[in-house]
DNA sequence: AGCTATTTATAACT
DNA sequence: TAGTTATAAATAGCT
């Protein structure tokens, strides 16, 4: 554009290429802070050069709603907020099923969650949180969804689990009851029968966490399994 | 910068202020698609006014790379594939525990996910989906893992659940081994005894799925609970 | 929205 | 990779 008007094609020379690309970059980069600075604007350029190079600008403000509220999950319940033991317990269990690459990415941001809970709790809801995805455009968010399909699969896997084992649970529950009645039958009038298992017709309201003695560490979250 | 030279701060009068946005806006987004071409380089532009809208560019090469692999799943095990009746109705059960913002998120993937599984099971790494991510630079990853620290939470969540569900389980079962223990002995003595309902001692490897029968369904995915 | 005097960015070259 | 310079492109102030 300059000792010569050029045409807006791939340049084939590969050192010009190169040449004409940290040029450019870098303006683009100023006039990118330009314009955040001039119209205060927010703004997140990545740039990814032709042999793998990353390059990367966001507009201050950009950076500061990130690391205000980045770091904290969406729908955190603070009324049901699980001790730190607890969660770390949680969290070694969850690594032992899930990737290495993910693991990683989770300890980072486990680490990074802690120290924030020792010192205040933010809260960030949905609703803000999808308006800063939407900020940062919908090109960028197919990436991350599929990051969130894989933990999808993994909720939607431990639900299904849960309700089987719930219903596993219920039946056992039952038995046991039927066999309670047998055996007070059997003390009554002398008699013996074989157990029984099954039980289909009850009201799911009675069985409500009768024995469970570990609801008390306070982990429940928003999450239901019905 | 041309009748006048500027300096870059942000400019006060709030016409004047908009009326450059959109004018260096244009530009910026003419030089990072120049620069796209000219260089084969790969860009992400993500800008928010002052006033709330948002403008985006992404290069074609990003775009593709996107659209190829962005609505497929990461690790998903094509050997343990559910019925999509089954994940029909696994996603019914877990949109009852997520938020509504969320949710349309999630309709709107497992549709396209369904689709494509009709078609041909391509397969995307997490390995290439963390390149992927990598592209798209650490400062919008953060607003992405804020989603993935809540699906995080609720896999936690569940898998303390599961487990919590899977010792009363086992609890249970064995509660009434040892009531059918006690009934034995009544027939073979005439004697009596309250129920024994708490073992503690006992091999974990005894009762593995004994009498479940709902998971030949298909369901496993890479999940354990242990 | 246009116009245009200037400033800025940069292609070709060193 | 860095510096120079002639020229194309962007744009501030104005209408």
């Amino acid at each position: 554009m300059t000792r010569r008007k050029i045409q807006i094609k791939k340049i084939d020379n590969t050192t010009a290429r190169q040449v004409t690309f940290s040029k450019r970059r870098r303006g683009l980069f100023k006039k990118a802070q330009e314009l955040s600075t001039l119209c205060d604007a927010e703004i997140a350029l990545v740039v990814f050069s032709a042999t793998g190079k990353l390059f990367e600008y966001t507009s201050s403000s950009v950076q500061q709603v990130i690391e205000r509220h980045g770091l904290l999950s969406s729908n955190y319940d603070q009324l049901n907020q699980p001790s730190l033991e607890l969660q770390s317990f949680c969290m070694s269990q969850l690594e032992s099923s899930t990737s290495a690459a993910l693991n990683k990415e989770i300890a980072e941001n486990t680490h990074e969650l802690r120290k924030l809970m020792g010192e205040e709790l933010q809260e960030l809801n949905m609703k803000e949180l999808q308006e800063l995805e939407k900020l940062l455009g919908t090109g960028l968010r197919r990436v991350r969804d599929a990051k969130g399909e894989f933990f999808l699969k993994e909720v939607t896997s431990l639900k299904w689990k849960g309700s089987q084992m719930m219903q596993e649970n219920k039946r056992l529950k039952q038995a046991q009851m039927a066999n309670r009645q047998v055996q007070t039958l059997e003390l009554e009038q002398g008699q013996s029968s074989e157990p029984i298992c099954d039980f289909i017709h009850s009201d799911p309201s009675q069985d409500h966490d009768s024995s469970d003695t570990s609801l008390k560490l306070g982990l429940v979250y928003s999450t239901r399994f019905s």
